[in-house]
DNA sequence: GTATATTTGACTAATTCTGACAAGTCAAAT
DNA sequence: ATTTGACTTGTCAGAATTAGTCAAATATAC
């Protein structure tokens, strides 16, 4: 649910850089950055990009987790069909 | 993409009711009905519901096709990781 | 204790979604 | 050739959701 931000804090902290620095290269508000970090609130796919670039981040592993973050959230709202759910939407997909 | 609407269209037809027809009993617009069934729009959880009810169908598996639907369109979004995403994603699930 | 970093809550702005309505197509009946 | 009935399409306003900011509250480090 928050794979993405999870992965973000730790590349930022690992770098030793505070969120003021990242969210001024983003042109955000550093409370928003936060939020995104947390998972509570999800960044746009510019502001993805964007941060993935600056943290040295391979932008395709952000996308990977900006996604799963999106599938379990829509995975969230019915559990108790979400496994059928998922074995009817992975039929159109090929490794 | 459109695997309720289909089932809806599906049932509706085996039991030659008129958009019109299930449309009033949902007391929605006839158009609203035939862009569901076309998976130009999703239902509401209380009109699938309902819908389920009046053409005899699984409410059950009615909420299965309507989150399918929602984890492909979000797979769409980004197909190059669509694969692991789903990977990742299905690791909070057990059958 | 003070300074700096982060989080929180409340609020506004932007975006997306929903449903109604009017107008359209198409085929069949007359 | 016109009408009728079933369905589809486009547009648009209001609703609802989500993104973002600001100021104040906490937490962390010095």
């Amino acid at each position: 649910m928050n794979n993405l931000g999870l992965r973000i804090r730790e590349l930022r902290e690992q770098q030793n850089l505070l969120l003021r620095q990242v969210a001024a290269f983003l042109e955000i508000d550093t409370a928003l950055l936060s939020k995104i970090e947390r998972g509570e609130r999800k960044p746009s796919k510019q502001q993805l990009l964007k941060m993935a670039d600056f943290l040295k981040a391979n932008s395709e592993e952000f996308l990977t987790l900006w996604l799963a973050d999106k599938i379990e959230t829509t995975l969230a709202e019915e559990p108790t069909v979400a496994y059928n759910a998922m074995k009817i939407a992975s039929k159109k997909l090929e490794p």
